[in-house]
DNA sequence: ATAATTTTTTAGATAAGGCTAAAATTTTTT
DNA sequence: AAAAAATTTTAGCCTTATCTAAAAAATTAT
């Protein structure tokens, strides 16, 4: 069994061994779990122990096949609670984060299937974000940011790359959501920004919002 | 803010003044959580810094007007939460204890707020307890033991008085659940044990069950 | 009313998880 | 290749919530 702060460390571990491959700094965790190195170290030096990674110092960690089913486990958690919150208690996707974020780490098997079972089997979160299964495996989908879109081509939004309230809120404010379709009108090759054509209206995005 | 151990405190001392009213003794709380008296003058301490008890050395702790607020809002968050496992997860009433335990404790007044919502305002947990609304303030009923009523009186199931899954497991294998009616045929004065009339047929229970 | 017993509190220790400051190691620069 | 910089680890300390053992107070029995 491992602790709230345990899991934690697995989740960031996962989430950055997603991006950057196996070797991830104790730095890097510090800076996602907004902790000291220091502790990262502690922690990384327990869980080696647990064998949910492979820890030699100075060189980074990397999950093992146990840790990742563990850390794929939690992710599964925090992403079904976040579709009931939203599919049932009426929750924007903008405010679902930190409550899933203590829901992710409640302890029983048999809640996490049944809930599974009466959202329907969701395979996606209200962010876009895959849901895995039970073994950690998830669906795949092909995914490229709206800032690589050539000139007078159009996409489908399936995803976002920052779940921070603020930025959520924007979207939500422009009537972006998952499942719109959009065309880049033209790009502004001096700062980036892009003006797109959603829901028959033109509107005008910055090279932060289109990445 | 509360910490779970503190909020496990506030809930067991709400009980325990349900029963016997104002001035628990340290032993009690120690007994009910499972813990050491010197653990429980310590933590009693802390909380009557926190202004939801009064403390006195040696004279046991009452509950202040937000220390039994904050209880109730933990007890209705419990019991909102069996509801939801009972009625939308497939739970058996003998199995809700231990998640409920833990979901009680997840902060986020929107979500308890929806959840009621979502579950059309229940006033009674799987058990037959009331849930306290936001203000702690919930509907009593009329209850009395079983062993209480006389022979040839008839009675209906609002409740039990121990939720343990052994014994919530007796009450389905013998067909006993909130709502039914049961008649008392005998009783039996030399040990207590009862013979009653459910569903048209007879069953004897002991004494402790009736209780 | 004094002695024995029970309850409660205090004192000191422990484990988890985090911190700061300093030391060790690795990486980057020159 | 040595010096400088950055990263990582170690050492020692803090807080929270526990515990045990001993002391203090309250209760019960004689």
């Amino acid at each position: 069994m491992f602790s709230l702060s345990e899991e934690n460390y697995l989740k960031s571990i996962y989430h950055l061994e997603a991006i950057h491959g196996k070797g991830i700094s104790t730095n890097s965790i510090a800076k996602k779990l907004e902790t000291k190195a220091s502790s990262v170290t502690d922690m990384i030096k327990k869980l080696a122990e647990k064998k949910v990674l492979v820890y030699k110092k100075y060189q980074g960690v990397s999950l093992t096949v146990l840790g990742r089913k563990e850390a794929a486990n939690i992710v599964r958690k925090h992403r079904l609670w976040e579709v009931f919150l939203v599919d049932k208690l009426n929750f924007s996707w903008d405010e679902v984060h930190d409550v899933a974020e203590q829901l992710e780490h409640i302890k029983s098997p048999k809640l996490i299937d049944e809930l599974d079972v009466f959202l329907g089997f969701p395979k996606m979160d209200p962010h876009g974000d895959p849901i895995p299964d039970k073994e950690g495996n998830f669906q795949k989908i092909e995914k490229r940011l709206l800032s690589t879109l050539e000139e007078n081509k159009t996409g489908i939004c399936v995803g976002v790359n920052d779940s921070s309230s603020d930025f959520l809120k924007y979207l939500d404010k422009n009537n972006i959501s998952l499942g719109k379709k959009m065309k880049v009108l033209s790009k502004e090759s001096f700062d980036g920004s892009l003006t797109i054509l959603i829901h028959s209206k033109e509107i005008t995005i910055s090279k932060k919002i289109s990445n």
